[in-house]
DNA sequence: TTATGTGGTGACCTCCCGGAAACCACCCTG
DNA sequence: CAGGGTGGTTTCCGGGAGGTCACCACATAA
């Protein structure tokens, strides 16, 4: 097995990291990982996301096998998003980063707070 | 205390998340949090990296409190970086992502060629 | 006397991200 | 029939992120 490394400029694991430590990527997994969702309700909740950047990176992460994407020819026609078995386990670890950020929020505000009054 | 919310695009949580959910960061924290590292190596290390971009990460993680700088008045100067005791609990978190995309890598290759191959 | 290492900063330029809006297809309602 | 609403994709264009290069001050090495 080739030794894979994302310290490696040209290590393809670069690249996926690229596409995972993502603040969209991370609420979308989340969201998804919950329960399927349809794209507009994903935007609605995914508040201040546009239609396009959603859908980029919808496509990528069907892409890369973490979510599933089935359409329907409903009309208008619904398109239902999934979490994947393999997306479920990425799902769980970056959905800490988020949870993280809303549980340190406050103590990293009194550093920035600090930070800045210092210069 | 207020509902924090990533999901709520004014939320502060939100410009924290866009800080951590990022491949530099998640590369720059995972590495400090080993061992206290100065900046030529850790430029060296992350290899694509630019000191331009390095450097302003790091300013960033500083003063989001994740990570400490010490400078020393040696010829020529140098500069630790260190983790704090914040953003250890972070980094473990944050390290875990890297960690699965060399993990899954392979997985994640194979989807894409299935995908590619499938349009 | 050049070259190297150290930790950056600033100027310049380019390229791509992302916001806004158009667009398509179709139903419902007045 | 005309207009409005919904779900989802795509085009257009401006601004900002980020790469490259130069530079600083100084000591040691070649």
């Amino acid at each position: 097995m080739p030794p894979y490394d994302v310290y490696s400029a040209s290590c393809p694991t670069r690249l996926l990291l690229d596409h995972i430590a993502d603040k969209w990527a991370a609420l979308i997994l989340w969201r998804v990982s919950v329960q399927p969702i349809r794209f507009n309700q994903l935007r609605r909740e995914i508040q201040g996301i546009s239609t396009k950047v959603l859908s980029q990176a919808l496509k990528r992460l069907e892409r890369d096998g973490l979510i599933d994407r089935k359409a329907f020819a409903t009309v208008p026609m619904t398109v239902e998003y999934s979490i994947t078995p393999l997306g479920l386990t990425l799902a769980s670890k970056i959905s800490a980063i988020s949870e993280w950020a809303e549980s340190n929020i406050e103590v990293v505000m009194a550093a920035q707070s600090r930070y800045d009054s210092a210069a």
